[in-house]
DNA sequence: TAGATTGTTAATCGATTAACAATC
DNA sequence: TAGATTGTTAATCGATTAACAATC
């Protein structure tokens, strides 16, 4: 999957169209037309088309689309195929509902040990994942295989945290802390705003108030 | 606020102007120009006056913005001068680590009541808020002073709670399940997604691979 | 073959950036 | 006043939608 410059635009439709074909095709249905996802996504057909196409043409004229096909195939392209170990860093409320959260572990993001700077924690477990103390997150990252870190701690540590791992092997960083993280470009960084979102809805709220 | 028509790209960057905003006015910086906001910011200075006009003049021609007026006024778009009061459906690990996060409250957004299935839970507290049956939420709601419901249960009744409260008072749903809902447009939506915001992860941890 | 529907090009729309006159 | 910087219009860019030829 090495299709260069697609937007971010559409990446973010991915995710979606992946949720809907898993229903489709668990549902039983083998073929949809652009047309008819596009009546049950509320997007146009058109934009549907063009998405795919992006990456080639997993169609068939005449017929549509086959929806397990189409469904891995964006699995293929989300890297869904792949394992991915992830480690937390900040075991606290969030972090723990996040290791706990199985979906995740289903969709092949997988929780290997967690760090945090509460000596009440070391020992502990928390979805039978240990705790260790983040003195030990360093050499964790460099002898052992983690793909995805997933910050869960304040913002005034996420920054050094996230900095004192660029010259390892991580791929990316989940980034939960309400911050914005500037790191080499081998490091994706996705963050999850949880203020930024109450804000927008927020917006919404009283955006008609006169 | 009653600008009309303004575009989601532009509210969605208003958290962060927000954010920067408080960091300068807190470290005693009382005027920024559109340029310097842009350098900080990365994002362009053009950018910058385009979204703030949007919502009329913030600033002054030969002296920029004043920092604190420019945040208070971004608050105000936001409807960040308003206390919203929330109730959380579904008190599990996630649930209640939205209720113990107290930043949230500190920006007005403040949990009153906490709902459940689990009989286990019933007469407990979660950060101080009691956990009641969540047959006990539309009265709940129809009784009380209720802007947002906080969704965090599983898709599969994520989509029944929300459609039987279509008809009360309530403002907005803060979407935590995986799943689309569609509500009447009195009642704004806005979803977190974790699982579609790992995929977008993912994606760009793959996109180079050949 | 005829009908259906994709893949893809062209047209439109909206968002971003550039430019500059207004004005503090 | 001169310099700086906004507010705003114009130009560009990119994303979405429409149209249709290709083809199953």
């Amino acid at each position: 999957m090495a299709e260069k410059g697609i937007s971010q635009a559409v990446i973010s439709r991915l995710p979606r169209y992946y949720r809907y074909l898993k229903e489709l095709k668990d549902s039983g249905k083998e073929r949809i037309s652009s047309q008819e996802l596009s009546r049950i996504m509320k997007v146009t057909a058109s934009q549907i088309r063009q998405d795919f196409n992006n990456f080639g043409g997993f169609g068939q004229q005449g017929y549509g689309y086959n929806t397990t096909y189409l469904y891995d195939e964006i699995g293929k392209i989300l890297g869904l195929d792949h394992q991915h170990n992830m480690v937390l860093v900040g075991a606290g409320n969030l972090g723990q509902a996040l290791v706990k959260y199985l979906k995740f572990k289903k969709s092949g993001f997988n929780f290997v040990c967690a760090f945090d700077i509460n000596p009440q924690l070391f020992n502990q477990t928390v979805g039978g994942v240990p705790i260790r103390p983040i003195s030990q997150l360093r050499s964790y990252v460099d002898e052992n295989d983690v793909d995805i870190v997933v910050l869960t701690i304040p913002k005034s540590e996420a920054r050094e945290i996230a900095h004192s791992l660029t010259d390892t092997k991580i791929k990316a960083i989940w980034n939960f802390a309400h911050i914005d993280l500037e790191l080499p470009p081998h490091i994706q960084v996705e963050n999850v705003h949880l203020q930024d979102s109450l804000m927008r809805l927020s917006y919404n709220i009283h955006k008609n108030e006169n």
